[in-house]
DNA sequence: AAATATTTGCAACTCTGTTGCAAAATACTG
DNA sequence: CAGTATTTTGCAACAGAGTTGCAAATATTT
């Protein structure tokens, strides 16, 4: 594991730090999303406040990580899938949030669904997003 | 005009006032969703921050308004159809938003598609929100 | 190992949204 | 339509999220 975080960092030229390696740890460990809150907890506020969002935002720019839109205005994050790169993400997967706990995945076995917009719109992405029970709420 | 906005106001038990009405006359007038910023903006500053605030939490509860949810963590409000009541929202239509000028539009004859879960998961909602050029901006 | 470039942490700030409370406006009652 | 009860507004103060500038610390390059 440790290797293959370095080797993310790496892959996109970023330098090895404390805090991006242990922010891309703690999103290789998880199974879905997480919020900027929530890796403040899960590092113990090992990082400042800045760091954390300046690491966000390096990770998304490099095409490591990409936000999720959320009907609740909370941003979080989740990591992209191998085809994404910098500055060109491919992330046209379902997100789905559970009412209960919170808990958001991205369901890369669901396929995006066809929009047929009116005449004179031009389609460039389609994010869906999915709400109800998860297996563990339902 | 006035009368349909004295009508909306009553039919939903709120009381008419001069913020109420001046609000709900700017979702009326504008074809397209409007964020708390816009609001102020278009009303001049009339009325205190907070004041727009809770008259859109209010258009919200009753089922007036509604929000969509959004890719760049903005709260934009839009207006809901008939069949939407207090606590009892269906707005399930296809949301767009516009990378050129910012502008969000209800399409409300584009089908919503299906959305297919793994097992085990419980589908309350699907929201989809499209993003490209408008038909003003392509 | 020294020089250079990048990243971090701090302080301070802005922007968004919320809460409590007194004053003002609205609705209700006879 | 005047008087009372209820609701809403505006203010002040606050909480949280996110950003920026800058000096100190850390990583990379040679």
């Amino acid at each position: 594991m440790k290797e293959g975080i370095t080797n993310i960092l790496k892959k996109s030229g970023l330098s090895l730090t404390d805090s991006r390696r242990r922010i891309l740890q703690l999103f290789l460990e998880s199974n879905n999303a997480l919020a900027h809150a929530d890796i403040e907890k899960l590092s113990s506020d090992q990082f400042d406040r800045v760091t954390v969002y300046r690491t966000l935002q390096t990770f998304v720019e490099k095409g490591i990580i990409h936000t999720i839109p959320s009907a609740d205005n909370a941003v979080r994050y989740a990591l992209c899938q191998d085809e994404c790169s910098a500055g060109h993400h491919h992330d046209e997967h379902v997100h789905f949030v559970c009412d209960v706990c919170g808990a958001t995945f991205c369901l890369q076995h669901t396929a995006i669904p066809q929009v047929q917009l009116p005449n004179g719109f031009k389609l460039r992405q389609v994010d869906v997003l999915a709400s109800g029970k998860c297996n563990q709420c339902a």
